[in-house]
DNA sequence: ATTTGTTTACGAAGATATTCGTATATTCAT
DNA sequence: ATGAATATACGAATATCTTCGTAAACAAAT
């Protein structure tokens, strides 16, 4: 399976991405008015980038219609991993546990969370003495 | 407390920290010698960039001898929350222990790691519960 | 002292990411 | 049909990051 691999969103790309992720398909006037309320960009810059984005293979559009209709080609959990993975290679020298401990560390967690990460560590476990 | 927040290394900025974290207080020829074996960069390259990070404030360096000693002046805690704490909030909403999930789901992680993370989240269970 | 090698300093080219102005097309109301 | 509002397309300015060429300073060896 797979084509390509994917390549790694830019910062402003995400922000983008996250809103599609969120409201699922849009107009580019939908997302810059979510972008608007955190930052401020004219709106031919949200255009243009999702424009890139699409040329990228980051999303997809329906041109169809005249005011076009843009979707994530991308997955969210995917894109997660992707950007993860680089990280504990780059800033915690590949250990994915550092990364958790200062994760767990550092954030409140509420306890329901906290007690899904258990289960699943002890899954883990169980795997491993097969 | 706290001065000026130090500002987010970039990628190749990174790379130069993780070898004087590791390494300690270096000069550019040895850094250099370093990233050589991975990427391949001019030696004025390295140069100009621990310039730049000495300018940031990124890195400090002793200039008393002709040939320049740097060492790194954030340290490697500090840099990883920054820069995870940034991932959690623009990558995963903000959920840490999504985060922590996907990053124990996708790499094999040594026994004796799945327990230290076991134990510490019963500790801070326990915390929790006082 | 002159040459050779190593270092820092400086400036600028190249690459990538971000922003926006302007032109052109389309739609809709008048 | 004409005008106002809104959309896309395009190109280019700006900002940031990365790279390197070249010059000047210095040190060590001959």
């Amino acid at each position: 399976m797979s084509a390509g691999k994917q390549l790694k969103p830019t910062e402003s790309e995400l922000e983008i991405l996250r809103v599609l992720w969120e409201k699922g398909p849009s107009t580019v006037r939908e997302v810059h008015e979510i972008l608007e309320q955190s930052k401020d960009a004219g709106y031919t810059t949200t255009l243009k980038l999702m424009q890139i984005m699409h040329e990228k293979g980051l999303l997809q559009r329906d041109a169809s219609s005249k005011t076009h209709i843009y979707a994530a080609a991308v997955s969210q959990e995917n894109t997660q991993r992707q950007l993860l993975d680089k990280m504990i290679d780059t800033v915690f020298n590949g250990s994915a546990s550092q990364l958790v401990l200062q994760a767990l560390g550092n954030h409140k967690s509420s306890k329901e969370e906290l007690e899904k990460i258990k289960q699943y560590l002890n899954e883990i476990e169980k795997q491993q003495r097969k």
